[in-house]
DNA sequence: ACCTGAACACCGTTCAAGT
DNA sequence: ACCTGAACACCGTTCAAGT
């Protein structure tokens, strides 16, 4: 792990570390450049020295925490591929709880260097699977996006909570929210209201993650031998080109119709 | 549609309605009480009258443009609820890709109304299928996630390109990148360089959101009978216990790990 | 009740000057 | 090459004063 220490040279790693430190301890609000400079004891311009604003700090600072979720992670061999893709996903799922700052600026897929490592993760174990290489691209960004982009909701609704209220007291306080609602216009949610109490963001982002999975397999046997129920991850057709373009059709129109307004 | 006028009486709408503009206009950034206040030739307490903080503002700003969304969908009578579902998606998908900004924000289920009610015709739409009552919140909840959280991540990185540069040029771009990686490092990732410049974030997500419905359906056909293949959105249980379990386990250690670091 | 607008506290960034 | 720290431009929010 590099340095953290304030004293003695800077650069770029000390900064960035710093960095998370304060993002850590106060949110993205509480990372100024005072707070910062106090931290390593210098000035603005020896931080602007080695960074070139707030917003390429706060993406290295990003990049840095999904190198740790992925260097934290073992190979573990001997276990299947679909179990291994659980677990990195966990993986980076829990190590963005605890930096929730960092979840929704996991966007730079293309450019960070440890965000496409995580890419290149996800691949790697896609292709010790059965998955023809046609179908590479198109599961992996799937699994990809699902996996950054849910983690940032629920890392983002976690940090949008009164640092002083537990999870659990959130969520009971949200739910008799539902069940105080008009049931005439929200007879669903209403309906569910009780069942928010018991939730689980991290059950449910397992949930839906199981669910692409067995979507991808179920969509083998649909179209090879039912026998062959076991294997993992193998062809299929993923869209329904049908349906997709004519509501493609649809929303663009739609789209003319926002944008015309 | 609310009153967007500058002169006469002000209200929340009218604060709200602006700040609309000149988000989609400037972006999150663009958004300050020098150019509101000019925009409604007023001063700052006025709009302090009307809204408690620009974070409100922001927040009231999207929940709005969710209600837009909502507003823009006919029932469509005749079609399955299946369909509707995916029409439902892409209708929020679309919005909120002529509100970049928006996206990020639409985290609060469980307090805005607009926002509730998207959840409630997600739900009111699950009502209409055979899914037994028990799985209503489950399985409309992780449509929910999936739906706000993927669209909010691909509107976050089309809203962080260039305002110049058009997606095309950009994905070129990137795929050039990918291209020049070292394979030895990044195997995966060049391997599927080429696929990067016809990849559609909005056809990702399409086939994304048909996985999870998909997965829905499958693990009906595992439990019940084959015949019933047809079956939309049917029981069948969504999570494996064993699994989810041993992987908690494994990282609520490793959570451990990471924060005594 | 609703609005005005000056004042305040704060923050990201720059830059001339140093070593 | 690397650092200092004052200065600048800007921004969210407040508040005494008006109507």
């Amino acid at each position: 792990m590099p340095p953290t220490r304030s004293r003695g040279r800077l650069s770029r790693d000390v900064v960035v570390h710093a960095a998370i430190e304060l993002l850590d301890e106060h949110g993205e609000r509480g990372l100024t450049f005072k707070l910062l400079t106090e931290k390593l004891q210098t000035g603005a311009g020896a931080v602007y020295w080695h960074v070139a604003n707030k917003d390429e700090l706060v993406t290295m600072a990003t990049d840095q925490v999904i190198g740790t979720a992925l260097a934290g992670l073992s190979a573990e061999p001997g276990t299947d591929a679909e179990t291994r893709i659980r677990a990195l996903a966990l993986a980076v799922y829990d190590t963005l709880d605890l930096h929730t700052w960092a979840a929704p600026h996991v966007t730079a897929v293309h450019t960070m260097p440890h965000t496409m490592l995580l890419l290149e993760r996800i691949g790697g174990l896609l292709a010790e699977t059965q998955l023809p290489a046609g179908r590479h691209f198109a599961v992996a960004t799937a699994i990809f996006i699902y996996l950054t982009s849910v983690t940032a909701q629920d890392a983002g609704r976690a940090s949008a909570a009164a640092p002083g209220t537990t999870r659990d007291d959130l969520l009971r306080q949200e739910a008799q929210q539902w069940a105080a609602l008009d049931p005439q216009t929200f007879p669903f949610v209403t309906g569910i209201a009780a069942d928010l109490g018991n939730h689980d963001d991290r059950d449910q982002f397992l949930t839906g993650l199981d669910l692409l999975l067995d979507g991808l397999r179920s969509q083998v046997s649909a179209t090879s031998d039912p026998a062959k129920d076991q294997v993992i991850l193998a062809e299929g057709d993923t869209s329904r080109p049908h349906d997709a373009d004519l509501a493609r059709a649809d929303m663009t129109e739609r789209r003319r119709q926002i944008a015309g307004r």
